[in-house]
DNA sequence: GTGAATTTGTTCGTATGTATG
DNA sequence: ACATACATACGAACAAATTCA
């Protein structure tokens, strides 16, 4: 790790080895972090810089405080994005994801710009049909780079969102960024989620980043419009 | 106002009479407040409480503050919604708007329901096409509440966006909902948007909610796909 | 279920660092 | 260069919620 945090304010600095404690999973998801008095001791600086790392992180949805309780790392909710603000909301009770296309490809250069990496990387590549109560909802196209590829490849068939097994590998994501669109649905597309060709489709085009800012996630998904909801909260 | 600010934390009354000031005028976007040291005398606390009321007010992105400058009430970027991490992006240079209705209306239920009103109310209506050089973007249909609708009347055909004309006015919005949909263009629609009908289109639904959390607006936009572009990104 | 210990939340005071004007 | 203003950091005390013997 870089030593220039020496210049860097305290609180910074504490914030930085909390977050690290957490990459490296010696807290995971739902544990709980040793009190502020033990920080204090184990970090040697007062109460008030403990607390403004540890509010910086709470308000970046990292940690999860409340009064009289230990401060936990927050857990990545189920079938969740888990980022505050943007809830998206698939319709259905039944939730199932067909794996369609699976590869380690060299090809897909837009992908590979969107996650920074150089055109002769490989890059892993999925495409998965999301499904509510066994009728289609959404085609989802997912580029991943090859050290993430590598943790989720066991799980495409059957999570439905993979979001919760980074974390639980000490993945963590705090920046996404999503373009919305409408498209009219090809006949190709139109097929497979079973609609009229020509119907408009809500496409979302979603770029992940992780906690050192490096992307970690590519994906365009095309959703009928009927099986999805997507609401923008913001405070 | 009332009066149970007694039980409230002291930052958080302070809080409240700091947003008070700006609503009532008193504080305009660009201002300066008056310095820590002033405030901790003004209302007889410390600093830490100033600092924690300014801090959460920053955070809300109500204030602004740079180090060794005074802090200020945050300006309302013109023709942006101000809302940090979504980005609505309508692409072209001559931007415009065409004011095809206007009335105060005792009917629109739907939309006496979005603001929070009683059924008797009567409500401000407004249906604006959006252009961007010279060819139409969107339709947009917005409700408001009488005494908002009475500060933008005069502006309805001639402001884009009338946030910045509301925070002129010590009208905030802290919170933003949006629903995002796809939908086909009907005849009429396509007509007036220059489309083809059945081509698909971005339907936004947006509830703006004021400092006191009561809505201030709630409209319904419908965009062409090429002229628009929607990101949101959260950290 | 009670009560004591623990833990986070709020608030004061003070001192020093650093950027602005 | 200087005064002013916000940023960081220390210490201390009490309040309020939770946890657990």
């Amino acid at each position: 790790m870089g030593k220039d945090q020496k210049k860097l304010p305290l609180y910074i600095q504490i914030k930085n080895k909390l977050v690290s404690n957490i990459k490296e999973g010696i807290w995971k998801p739902g544990d709980t972090l040793p009190s502020e008095s033990q920080l204090m001791e184990q970090y040697n600086v007062s109460r008030t810089t403990i607390r403004q790392a540890i509010r910086d992180l709470v308000q970046n949805g990292i940690l999860e405080t409340s009064r009289g309780a230990p401060t936990k790392v927050k857990e990545i909710p189920e079938d969740g994005l888990g980022n505050p603000g943007v809830i998206h909301h698939e319709i259905g009770t039944d939730m199932a994801v067909i794996l369609l296309r699976m590869e380690k490809s060299q090809t897909h250069y837009h992908a590979k710009y969107q996650l920074s990496l150089p055109e002769t990387a490989d890059i892993f590549y999925m495409e998965r049909l999301r499904m509510a109560d066994g009728k289609p909802i959404a085609i989802q196209q997912s580029y991943l780079p090859l050290a993430i590829g590598d943790v989720i490849e066991q799980v495409a068939d059957k999570k439905f969102d993979f979001f919760s097994t980074l974390g639980n590998h000490g993945i963590y994501h705090t920046n996404i960024k999503e373009h919305v669109s409408a498209d009219n649905a090809t006949q190709y597309e139109a097929d497979i989620l079973g609609v009229s060709a020509g119907e408009a489709l809500i496409t979302i085009e979603r770029t992940t980043l992780g906690i050192d800012s490096k992307p970690i996630e590519y994906s365009t998904t095309k959703y009928t419009t009927k099986a999805f909801k997507y609401t923008i909260e913001i405070d």
